[in-house]
DNA sequence: GAAATATAATTAGGTATCATAATAATATTT
DNA sequence: AAATATTATTATGATACCTAATTATATTTC
């Protein structure tokens, strides 16, 4: 069998990928809220260095790693929902930023308390030795993964 | 901010969370073969127990968390591409065994030795005991995370 | 300063990977 | 024998992405 080839060490790490896998630990909490809606958000009121401004469309697509015909989309959803506004970029007429309204803000409020709540236990489940070893030993083993990838193509 | 309350052994986990979250680390190697093809032949090829008996339908779903009318497609699709075959179980009228034809076993082989190199790989990167760390850890991770969606809700 | 090129957002249409609900056939339990 | 459960399938839909084409505006180049 061409299984057996594996490491006993790497068998265990395969099962623990394969089991997760599929789990999706980002959902958002809020009802009636998707989880791509939430993530949108969550990068409009984080990640933004001068909050006044609203974000660009394509700015929250880079951050994201998004296309912006998708972010399109999902703007459309949180504008439907009251969540954002567009605002025509007054230096770039191409450009549109976008703003959370009161209840947008509402909202990422709600999520980000969330996230923090989960983050947080899950953090002090763990014990910060371990928590940062796990993030170390993640984002480690990702671009390792990322790179084979790559030299395989 | 919402944001600021949160540990930043805390958050040092999200940010990577966040930054793994979209990569696709278990795409299918095989050109022509979807990823959820591949794991639905994975799973035929390495989790039977009696491998000529060939796997059911339900209980290629209950191994994978996945519904049976999602495999019933995944099947329908590997069948066109000729990597399985549909056998009816002789005692039980209801139910087919899925086996992997002479390509298929093929196919199965050539993913196979692409997840070994890659888990064989990163384990080494990683060396053997850091890599039974992240395993643990991520388990452990999973858990908590899984569970506390339960209590949530 | 006109022409060529680049960038921003959108629209249109499509793909991958799942799900639920309903149905038909067969097994099992009562 | 009747009621219930299980197996697989079909039909349909949802989510979260994508690429290609389009329109409008900026920037660069000659």
């Amino acid at each position: 069998m061409v299984m057996d080839g594996i490491d006993p060490h790497a068998r265990k790490l395969m099962e623990v990928f394969s089991a997760i896998e599929r789990s999706k630990w980002n959902d958002s909490p809020v009802k009636g809220l998707a989880a791509n809606e939430a993530h949108v958000l969550f990068c409009i009121k984080h990640k933004t260095i001068f909050p006044q401004e609203g974000m660009k469309v394509s700015e929250i697509g880079r951050l994201m790693k998004v296309t912006t015909p998708t972010i399109t989309q999902t703007i459309n959803n949180l504008y439907k929902k009251g969540l954002v506004l567009r605002i025509p970029d007054i230096h770039d007429r191409r450009s549109v930023r976008i703003k959370l309204t009161d209840k947008g803000e509402e909202i990422i409020k709600r999520v980000s308390e969330h996230i923090c709540i989960t983050f947080n236990g899950l953090s002090q489940h763990l014990g910060s030795e371990e928590s940062d070893k796990l993030a170390e030993l993640l984002l480690k083993a990702h671009n390792y993964i990322i790179n084979v990838k790559k030299i395989d193509i």
